[in-house]
Parts: C-alpha cells; sequence; structure tokens
DNA sequence: TTGAAAGCGCTAACAA
DNA sequence: TTGTTAGCGCTTTCAA
C-alpha cells in the first residue's frame, strides 16, 4: 500500500515536471498540429501522407510544427478511418526456428525504407492456430498476408478470400494457391540430396527427420522415390520424431536408425540439426564420416560449412523466398493471382559425402 | 491490361459467389450484431469485454449472434475508442541471433492465454534506431515495452516517460532503471568463465569476441578483471570484431588470436558460436581439446552440449529472462518501478575445459 | 442491467 | 491547393 501511494505521488510529480518543463501530457493531434502552423488538419495529413499534394511553403510549415510539438500519427485512427493499415502479417510456424527466422530476415529486408511494419503470427505447427491468429489479425485487414506453408484450414481460405488482401504462401510449392506461392519443391530438393549420396557410392541410405510437418513428409517422399527408383529402398531406413528439431535429436534418430538398419552407409537428414548431430555422434562412435558413414544435410544454415569434416547440405532459398514475398505484397498488386515462384535449390557439396572409393 | 480486367471479373465473380452463399463482403461491426441478437452495440460490447456485467441470457443471445456473423472486434476502433492497446512491444537487436529468440520464446509462453498481441522491433543494435520504431510504436500506447539492453537514447527515455507504459530493460543490469530490469550481470558470468579456465590449469586464457554489444564489452570487462585479479592478463590475449558472430568468425578470430599470443592455451568466447568454430579450428589443426587448448562459451545454446569434445558454456537464463518480463507486463502495475531481478547464470562444465593436470 | 449520446484521431469525398 | 463535413467502429460517460 504506500510502495503503491508513494508511486502515485511520483506519477503526480513526474505531470508536474512536465507542465513545467511546457510538455503535454496528452499527445499532439493532427488538429493541434494544425493551430501550430496555422492550416487545418486535413492539410496537415496530406502534408505527411501525399507531400506532393501540398504547396512548399505550406510543407514547410508542416514539417515545423510537426517537429515543434513532437507529433506521432495515431495508427489506430488513421487505419480506422482509412480502413488501411500498413502492416503486413506473417505466419510462421516457430520463431524459435532458424529457418524461419532467415526467411523473416528476408522479408524484414524487403519492407526496408517502406512504411510496412511486419506483424508476426507463431502457429506452433498448427493450422487450426494459424487460423485463430489469423482472424484476430484480419480485422481491420492487413495490407498483406505471407503464410508459412501450404496447409491452411478451409475456414481460413475462406476468410482470406472475403477479406480480398495479397496472399503469399511461402516454403513450398502446390497447386491451389491461395494467391501467390514462393518456395521450392522438397520433395525435388530431397531427391537430389539423395541421389548425391548415391552418386558419391553410398548404397544403403537412411532417413532421419524431426518435426514431421508437410515440408518434411514431402523430403521423406522426395528420398522414398529416389530410393525407390534405383531399388535400394530398405523397410528400415526411416527414423522420423515429431519432436522439435535440434542437434541432439540427430544423434538420437542415428542410434534408432543403426540398431534396427545396422548395414547402413549413410542419411539424408532433414535438416542441419540433425546432420550435425550424426556427425557428432558418429565422432563419438569412431565412426569414420565419410569413409564409414555419409551425412547430407537440409537448408545449409552455416555450420554444415564450419565443422570437421564439412557436412554436405541441401542449400535451400530461404531468405530470397523472404524478399521475394516481401516485394511481392510491398507492391501490392492483387493482380495476377495464382502465380507460382520456384526459387530451386542446390547441393552444398562437402566432405561429408566425399567418400574415396 | 488484359490481366488486370480479367482479375476484376475474377474479384466480381467472387463477391456474386459470396453473395449467393450468404457471406457479407463487409465485416460485421458490433451494430450488426446488436440487430442480430436484438440488443443495442454497447451490450455487445460488454457482453464480450466484461462479461459478468451482463445478464446471462443476454449473453447467450450476443454469443450466438457473434458466431452466427462470424464477428471479429476491430482492433483500431476498440484502441482509438479506449486509448488502450493490447499489443506489447518488444525491442530487440536482431532477429536471427537465437539468444533473442529464446527471450522471445520465453517472452510468448508468459503472453500465452492472455489478450496481449507481440509486436516486435528489429533494432539492428542502433539506439538511434531504436528511438524511430519506438516511436512509431508508442502511438497509441501499447500496454508495456521490453527494451533488450539499457543503451537507449535520452529522447526515448523522455518519450517513454511521457507516455506512461511499463517499461522493462532485459538481458542486463545497471543502475537507472527507466521501468524494471531483468537479467544477469554479464561482466560476472564472464568472470566466473574466465576463473572457471584459471580453475582447470588453464594460465594463457585469450578471450573472443564478436558483435561487440554493450553487453559484451562488459564481458571482455569481466574476463579482463579475472585475468588481472591474478595477474595472468596478457597484452595480446584479446580479438574482437564488431561484425555479427558466427561459427566461421570463431575460427578467423582464433586464428588472429594465436598468430599474436602463440602460447595462448585457452579462450573464453562470447558466446557459443565462437567457441563452436574455435573447436572445429582446432580439430583442424590436430590441436586437441582440452588438452592443449581450453574453450569455454556462453550462453550454452544448445549445440555445444552435442558435440565433441562437449564444449563448457556459461548458461545464462535467456527464456526465463523472457517470462519474467512478460509476466511483469501482463501484471501490468506501474508500481515498484526501479526494480531489477537478477536472475543469475551458471556454469555449463563440459569436457573442453577438463585437463588432465 | 441496459441504452443513448458523444467522441477517440484520422481520412474520404466533396466543395471552394 | 486548401478546407468542410461526415463518418470509420468502438468505448466512455451518463442516464434510465
Amino acid at each position: 500500500m504506500i510502495a503503491q501511494s508513494f508511486c502515485n505521488l511520483f506519477q503526480i510529480l513526474l505531470i508536474m515536471i512536465n507542465k513545467i518543463w511546457g510538455f503535454r501530457m496528452a499527445k499532439p493531434t493532427l488538429v493541434d498540429v494544425g493551430e501550430e502552423a496555422g492550416v487545418s488538419a486535413i492539410t496537415v495529413s496530406r502534408a505527411l501522407r501525399s507531400p506532393e499534394k501540398v504547396s512548399d511553403s505550406m510543407r514547410a510549415k508542416v514539417e515545423a510544427a510537426v517537429k515543434k510539438l513532437g507529433y506521432v500519427p495515431n495508427q489506430s485512427a488513421s487505419t480506422l478511418a482509412s480502413s488501411k493499415t500498413n502492416s503486413i502479417v506473417v505466419m510462421i510456424p516457430s520463431i524459435s526456428n532458424n529457418v524461419f527466422t532467415d526467411v523473416l530476415a528476408g522479408i524484414t529486408e524487403a519492407l526496408k525504407d517502406t512504411r510496412l511494419t511486419l506483424q508476426i503470427g507463431n502457429t506452433g505447427y498448427d493450422p487450426q492456430e494459424e487460423e485463430r491468429i489469423l482472424r484476430s489479425f484480419l480485422n481491420p485487414a492487413p495490407t498483406g498476408v505471407i503464410l508459412a506453408g501450404l496447409e491452411q484450414t478451409a475456414e481460413t481460405r475462406k476468410m482470406l478470400a472475403s477479406v480480398g488482401v495479397p496472399v503469399v504462401q511461402i516454403m513450398d510449392l502446390g497447386d491451389q494457391p491461395i494467391g501467390k506461392i514462393v518456395g521450392f519443391s522438397h520433395e525435388d530438393a530431397a531427391v537430389a540430396g539423395t541421389r548425391h549420396l548415391l552418386e558419391n557410392g553410398y548404397r544403403n541410405i537412411g532417413f532421419l527427420g524431426a518435426q514431421m510437418d508437410p515440408r518434411s513428409q514431402k523430403r521423406l517422399a522426395g528420398f522414398q522415390r529416389a530410393m525407390r527408383e534405383v531399388g535400394l529402398l530398405q523397410e528400415h531406413a526411416i527414423a522420423v520424431t515429431n519432436r522439435p528439431s535440434d542437434v541432439q535429436q540427430g544423434a538420437t534418430l542415428f542410434n534408432k536408425l543403426v540398431r534396427r538398419f545396422p548395414d547402413c552407409d549413410a542419411v539424408f537428414c532433414n535438416n542441419d540439426d540433425l546432420a550435425l548431430g550424426v556427425l557428432f555422434e558418429c565422432q563419438r562412435r569412431g565412426i569414420s564420416v565419410p569413409d564409414d558413414f555419409g551425412i547430407c544435410g537440409f537448408n545449409d544454415l552455416g555450420t554444415t560449412s564450419e565443422c570437421v569434416p564439412k557436412v554436405t547440405s541441401v542449400r535451400t532459398p530461404l531468405r530470397q523466398i523472404g524478399m521475394v514475398a516481401g516485394q511481392m505484397i510491398n507492391k501490392g498488386e492483387m493482380t495476377e493471382t495464382g502465380i507460382t515462384v520456384d526459387l530451386g535449390f542446390e547441393i552444398s557439396e562437402r566432405e561429408s559425402t566425399r567418400r574415396k572409393i
């Protein structure tokens, strides 16, 4: 109680100080700026939003007044009046997954020098949660929406259609886009990674996967396709979990795999964390990489190019995906819906698959 | 042009479909819900915001109408009318730095089951940029503000004071808090890490640092203090860069260090990326860790506990920092300003410093 | 417990 | 080029 009333005193003091110094507690509005500059509020608004529609002298007066009063526009009022936001909504499955932070970095870069603001939603890999969050972000309608993956609920699609904002789905490819799609083929990428292992002489190849979201499933499918094509797909070649991916999981899954599939001589990993985990476990068990065992990662996020031996990985265009998606929203055309941009991938070939044959 | 008009046609089609299906394009408002339920708009508002102030029968009617129309509140209107937001602003230096995504995860967790929404600002380690972004986020006033670090500009402090929202500074400790502080002592943590190396028999210890923000500087100061205390601080023991931290930098800085300081037998690293980079470079150069060289990382972000040998690191309470800060804002008391919460740290002792003496 | 009136700060549409 | 008027959808205040 004492702390409380002491705090109140403090607040009152603050107010007094501000009064003495001539600050106003209430934030200045367009009207205040207008009075200061001797013009109407709407002129101030125009001077700020579309300077070209206002005479030079007017603009100078307004700018001076804005500066003097420390005017900052009230976003809510602007949004309410114009039914236009300057925010773009990005829904990602997890903010602690580097894959998505790379994408976010790309979006951020594309939106630099733009009035657009990012609003990030964390879906936790759950389409229902995506729907719930998105619903609350859709009123008022944002400038655009970027969605990771293609697995939106029917209700989400309906919402998005009725709101009518530009939508970009990223990370994957598919027919039936909501708006536009920017991504790459996870299945093809996995096929390429698996073939790379095959070309380097590995035959008993396993697949390791954590966080088995739909894109991971596609990678698994690609692995299976590539192996089946050459008649080498083994029954016990696959070890997956739905838990989040981390380095430790790599070791765990590796051990699970080789227990059931002792002849295994290489793994294609769902992502780089797992690949690193496998490398470390091989080191612990005295398994020589790449001669005894080959490793291929996915996403090529960084560490794979530094460890010993360096680990081959499928490089995916995460940052570009973000940049392209951001630019699409920024250009903001609703036109040409249905466009799909395939940004491809490439194999970053390194020591972990360079077997001496 | 053709694509354009084709698109217009498509839009019209969409509208027609929606009409036929009985959807309205315009989002329903409180008035619409009120009409549907046979009550006034304000009653609907109350039924949603403070259900206890409304009779049970009324609430049921309103809820049914809300559901039927798919009503979603307009945030901007709500905010404008009440001058209250349900957003909390978090300013972090970089969204691609795992340190901050861990903190964000903590905040997110604290805010689960809350109406509060996260608004994230990326400062790029620049207080001026922080000021600029924050200014635009401060009107209308958010429910609370969380700031990484203590290095706000004078202008930022003034803004924050005049807006009067709860402020929590995180990641560090200091006197002169804007509101509350949640963090740990970077200097003490570095002292502890350095002493740990000393206790394990290392004598010619170096310091590696990337992204030398103020907290990194404090870690450096801690290292210097611990070394000076025992009279072992060498002139060339420090290799730092202002570039972003990554595994590759670890190797680069390590090479720079040992060139100038050949007797060096251990490093205290500014963070885990660098520590990993050093480990890998040692492997490449045939330097045995921990016997020939000791390594201590910082933050204990994950991979250090899996690599071979496992790397000692100073574990910092990143997630908790986020959770505590989030809870503080959520409780939302402006009272008890000036509180500082020191969440401490601990040494995760592992193989990389376990020298056989 | 419910409702009527007023207005939050801004911008669209129109007028001068 | 500038100003006037009328809301945007909601909540506050006050009255019933």
